[in-house]
DNA sequence: GTTTTTTATTGAGTCTACCTCAATAAATCT
DNA sequence: AGATTTATTGAGGTAGACTCAATAAAAAAC
């Protein structure tokens, strides 16, 4: 049969550019499929290759999505330490950072939840490769924490990586709310409202310092009734 | 040969005895290794019973997972309801809801994980089943931060949503840390750390700002004081 | 320009784990 | 005791991760 299926040209590529193509690829479809439900297989076909190149650049499956995530948090962090750089106040620090975790949800979430499911629970996987890229991550809300208390901008009593994990645990929940309800998430008021909640608590203001604000005009008041008063009796 | 091994003895049990027996063992062996790495031969092992048996109860290995939740979180949610009811007070509630919280974590962490890893993650699985008992346990603390705001214990401008999803994505990320530090979760203090910062927020409290306008009209106070008795004086 | 060497690429094949189903035998009913 | 029901079995079927010897494209040597 002259009409035959053309069988894939095999084309040699350099090291780097396959290799390139592959994780591309790879990132595409964990994107779109999430890890459990995508085949090496479809990340070959995705490249054009066949699954064995696959396993000639990368061991495993589970190590073409740790390539993935540290390609992922690299960028992550390089962006975040530019913007943090930018900003002045630790208030104003720690609104960037929950606004810039915000958008990277919202802009890249099929890999943010692949890497939230893939990568926390499994131990193993921590160990090898993403701890470090992790810590380094949310070390820089860390450090703006421990600076905020070191000036006194923050209360003193408080710890600073649990406020870390109330930080990106709550983005995380609010961000799957969002997913759930099929909306588009609604970076800037989310990212107010939790920093707002954050910075300054859900319980209402002591009502006796606004009265106590107002005690002190009442007292100075009387102050000056007094030094009227005492005035007019030394002017009899 | 006489001296065969034994084939199992087949025994014929009621249906809702070896039902309750395979969930039993797959609430174990998940618990754990792992969703993805126990297998459905593991659970049967460990019931006793062959692999085919176990399709006959569940329809598949996700099927016994949803089975498992459900059992979890229907005790987590009496327990829950129950102690809400013997606490008064929206901040002891709240309070309450966070130890209790933890604690499941402390003393389930393996379920849990599972939980977190698999079900948040996979929007079919919600549909199908846990979407409802998780709305239904979380909606709890919802319903206390809505009786915060109705009474006005808590700030009316706060999202109670989102004030949940900082609770319960805090909570997570905290037991986390503690898990890969590999030490004992400290329910006790952990809870106080998040509970405060969440109430109270982060940011130094005015409230110092408030008792020094105070002390400056005491000090006012202080000086009309002098001053009337210089008046007197120079009246004498 | 031809031959040799190197190695990227291939695809057939292995293995493990989920799942199906016809056969079997334990309990129950008549 | 025999008939009936159905829980239980275990031998496959299938999908997808992973391996490896063969192949051919590029590079090197001549």
């Amino acid at each position: 049969m002259a009409t035959a299926i053309q069988p894939r040209r095999r084309t040699r590529r350099p090291r780097a550019e396959r290799e390139a193509q592959i994780l591309d690829s790879a990132r595409r479809v964990f994107s779109e499929k999430g890890y459990g439900e995508a085949t090496v297989a479809d990340i070959a076909a995705d490249a054009g290759v066949v699954e064995g190149t696959v396993y000639s650049y990368f061991e495993s499956k589970r190590a073409l999505l740790i390539a993935v995530m540290r390609g992922f948090f690299e960028t992550l962090i390089a962006e975040t330490e530019a913007g943090l750089g930018a900003v002045r106040g630790v208030e104003n620090q720690l609104r960037f950072v929950i606004r810039q975790q915000l958008e990277t949800f919202a802009s890249d979430f099929g890999l943010c939840r692949v890497i939230i499911r893939e990568a926390r629970p499994d131990l193993a996987l921590y160990d090898e490769a993403i701890l470090e890229l992790n810590r380094r991550y949310t070390g820089l809300a860390l450090r703006v924490l421990e600076e905020g208390v070191a000036t006194g901008v923050l209360r003193e009593n408080i710890v600073p990586s649990v406020i870390r994990d109330l930080i990106y645990g709550g983005i995380e929940h609010a961000v799957w709310r969002f997913v759930f309800s099929e909306r588009e998430i609604e970076v800037a008021a989310l990212a107010d409202q939790l920093a707002d909640s954050i910075l300054g608590g859900i319980v209402r203001d002591r009502s006796s310092e606004v009265s106590s604000t107002l005690e002190a005009a009442i007292r100075l008041e009387r102050v000056a009734e007094r030094l009227e008063s005492s005035l007019e009796r030394s002017m009899s």
